[in-house]
DNA sequence: TTGTATGCAAAAGGTTTGCAATGAT
DNA sequence: ATCATTGCAAACCTTTTGCATACAA
């Protein structure tokens, strides 16, 4: 894979926006670097990467795609509500037995847990509905 | 929430679809019941449905949402090459310790383990393309 | 020099919205 | 009778693609 500006640019971006960010907001923060970036090369970039095993392609809720630069083990939190997610890091789930798959012929490289529920915001905004 | 045709029709499709359709897939299973139907209510009955909780909008790589009718406890096998998910279910998986998440005022109300790696029809083309 | 990566513009999905008509309660 | 739900068409947004140009190796 060719070392261009753009992919380094990108790549940096991504790193520093580390709250999985959508590739709308990892072209916004590429701009004022790398202003005249186009969108497309933003899409292709972070999908190189992605291939590549440098950041991973997250699995969220919501339509838009996400990605990560975490990519070491580590969970989540995911709201049902605004569909938010939070990083988690908990040694008692990194030591979970993962089970034998090759019934399925899968091949297990890597998990997270998802601990799903809802998110301090959403809770006071339900608690604020309530009491009115 | 009022119980129309279109609504009990939709949701019995997603329930015999049981393998995390998106809302095309549903559509396509709807309209030959419910000639006519159109695809904006099924759009809108998912999105009522999910919320109600009948049926969960699942967390999957790739751009389109899907569904899951399997509200009960399991987890997926995800493969990164081709973004499929499959179920299984695990009872080491189901006793996973949840941890403390009150520091994020978050409430867990539910979890998901995503198993990730690489599926049999994923893991056979490469390696025919090796051999090639 | 060669071939991959970029930028632009346009196309291609997937999903949402406004509005009038319909139908469940 | 009332108000949520439906269907249609159009809008919207995200992502992909074709093609000529630029640039890393």
């Amino acid at each position: 894979m060719r070392c261009t500006v753009q992919r380094r640019a990108i790549l940096e971006a991504v790193l520093d926006l580390d709250n999985h960010p959508s590739a709308e907001q990892v072209y916004e923060a590429v701009t004022p670097r790398l202003p005249g970036v186009s969108k497309t090369t933003v899409y292709r970039a972070l999908e190189s990467l992605a291939e590549l095993g440098v950041i991973t392609k997250a699995c969220h809720p919501g339509a838009v795609a996400r990605y990560d630069c975490r990519t070491e083990l580590h969970h989540h939190l995911i709201c049902l509500h605004c569909d938010s997610v939070l990083d988690i890091s908990d040694e008692r789930l990194d030591e979970l037995a993962v089970p034998d798959t090759s019934g399925f012929g899968f091949e297990v490289t890597d998990f997270r847990v998802q601990l799903r529920g809802i998110c301090r915001r959403c809770r006071e905004h339900s608690r604020r509905e309530e009491s009115t």
